[in-house]
DNA sequence: TTAATTAAATATACGCGTTACATTTAATTA
DNA sequence: TAATTAAATGTAACGCGTATATTTAATTAA
C-alpha cells in the first residue's frame, strides 16, 4: 500500500501540533465564526471571509475543521455546555425529583431567555439543512446532556426506563420548552405555564 | 422611474406567455423534478441535470420557478392536495365532532404509509435549510389544509377558538401524528395508539 | 418585406463550500 | 549543517445556485 500515510512517533521531522496547540487554533477559529456568525448570521459569513478574519488562509480552517457546519455545531456544543453546567450548579441539594424536573425546565427556558443570541446561534441559523441538524441531535456532546432531561423524567415519574411512554413524555417536555423559549424570543408575552407534566 | 418594466397589455413584441403554456411548461418541469427528487433525492438533483432531463438550458427553468426550493414546494403542494382531498373525500357525512377528527387523523396517518415515497419527499428532503421549510409551513396553499385540524379540534373540544390551548392541542396532535408516522416508516413495529388526544 | 419591439431562451459569469495539489515555511533530528 | 517532515499557504479547479448579459424568435408598424 504505497499511498497511506502513517505519522510517525517520534519522527525527525517537524512535529505534529499537540492536543493543545491544536486546541487554541481552533478554539480562535470558533472566537472569530461565534461573533461573525452572530453579528452576520451562519449563511452571510463565507470560509473565505472567516479566514480573513482570524487572519489565515481558507483552506487552514480545513486544517482545524472538517467544515463550515463543524464550525458551527462546535459553537453549540460550548452552549449547550455552559447551560447544562449552569442548571446542575444551581440544583438545589435538597430538591425531590419533581422539583429537581421543574428546576431542570425552569433554568433550561431561562437560560434562553437570558441569552437570545445563543438562542439564535442554535435554533435560528439560516440555511443550516436538515442533515447537518440531524447531525447536531446525533453529536454525542450535545445529546447526553438531554439524558439529564431523561433521568430526572424517570426519578419524577417512576416509570420503568424501558417504558416508551417514557421517551415520548420527554421528548415532548423538551419539544415544550423549546417552544416556550421560541415564543417568548420571537413574539412576547406569552402565557408563562411550563410547570405542567 | 426608469428601471421599472411594465409589461405591455398587447404590446407589438413577442407575446407573453399564456397561463396556460406557463402551466404546462411549470408541470413538465414539476413531473420530471418529481422523478428525480424521488430516485435521487432533492439534494443530489442539480438544476443543470433537471435542466438536461426536462430539455431545456437551466436558466429557463427560472422563468417558471423562483428558485429551486420553489419547485420542491410545488410538489409539496400537490401531496398535501391529494391528502387532504382524500380526507375531505372519505369523510363521513354522519360523523360526529370526535369520530370526524379521528377519521381526520387516522387518514392522515394512513396517507402517509401508503405513500412513503411522498413522505419522505416531504419529510426527510435533505440540505433543506430551516428558512426554506419555514416558507414551506408560510405557505398558504399548504397551511390552509391544516385548519382542517384547527377546526376539527375545535369542534371535537368546545374550546374558544381564541383559547391559546386550542392551538397548543391542534400543534400537538399534528406532531404526534408526523411522530407516528415517521417512525412507523423510518422503524417498522410501533405503537399504534393514534386515538388518543 | 422589413425594421422595431419585446419576451423567451440561452450564454456567460460570480461567489459559494470544498477539494486537490504544489509550494513554501519552520521545527526537529542525524 | 543537511535531511526530514508537518504546518501553512497559494493556486486552481469543481459543481453548485443563480444574477446578469446576450441572443433568438414572435409579433406589429412601416
Amino acid at each position: 500500500m504505497p499511498n497511506t500515510k502513517i505519522p510517525q512517533k517520534a519522527g525527525k521531522g517537524r512535529p505534529a501540533l499537540s492536543k493543545a496547540q491544536k486546541e487554541t487554533m481552533r478554539g480562535e477559529i470558533a472566537r472569530h465564526a461565534g461573533r461573525l456568525f452572530q453579528d452576520e448570521g451562519y449563511s452571510a459569513i463565507s470560509m473565505r471571509r472567516l479566514a480573513g478574519e482570524v487572519g489565515c488562509s481558507p483552506m487552514t480552517l480545513y486544517k482545524y475543521y472538517e467544515n463550515k457546519i463543524e464550525i458551527l455545531r462546535q459553537l453549540w456544543g460550548q452552549i449547550f455546555k455552559t447551560l447544562f453546567d449552569q442548571i446542575e450548579r444551581t440544583q438545589p441539594r435538597d430538591a425531590n425529583a419533581t422539583q429537581a424536573l421543574t428546576h431542570i425546565a425552569k433554568t433550561y427556558v431561562a437560560y434562553w431567555l437570558e441569552h437570545t443570541e445563543h438562542y439564535r446561534l442554535v435554533f435560528m441559523s439560516e440555511d443550516v439543512s436538515q442533515r447537518e441538524v440531524g447531525t447536531f441531535v446525533d453529536d454525542a456532546q450535545i445529546s447526553n446532556h438531554f439524558i439529564a432531561f431523561f433521568e430526572a423524567m424517570q426519578q419524577a415519574t417512576r416509570l420503568d426506563p424501558q417504558d416508551q411512554m417514557l421517551k415520548h413524555k420527554t421528548d415532548l417536555l423538551i419539544c415544550t420548552l423549546n417552544g416556550i423559549a421560541h415564543s417568548q424570543i420571537t413574539i412576547s408575552a406569552y402565557p408563562w405555564t411550563e410547570a405542567e407534566k
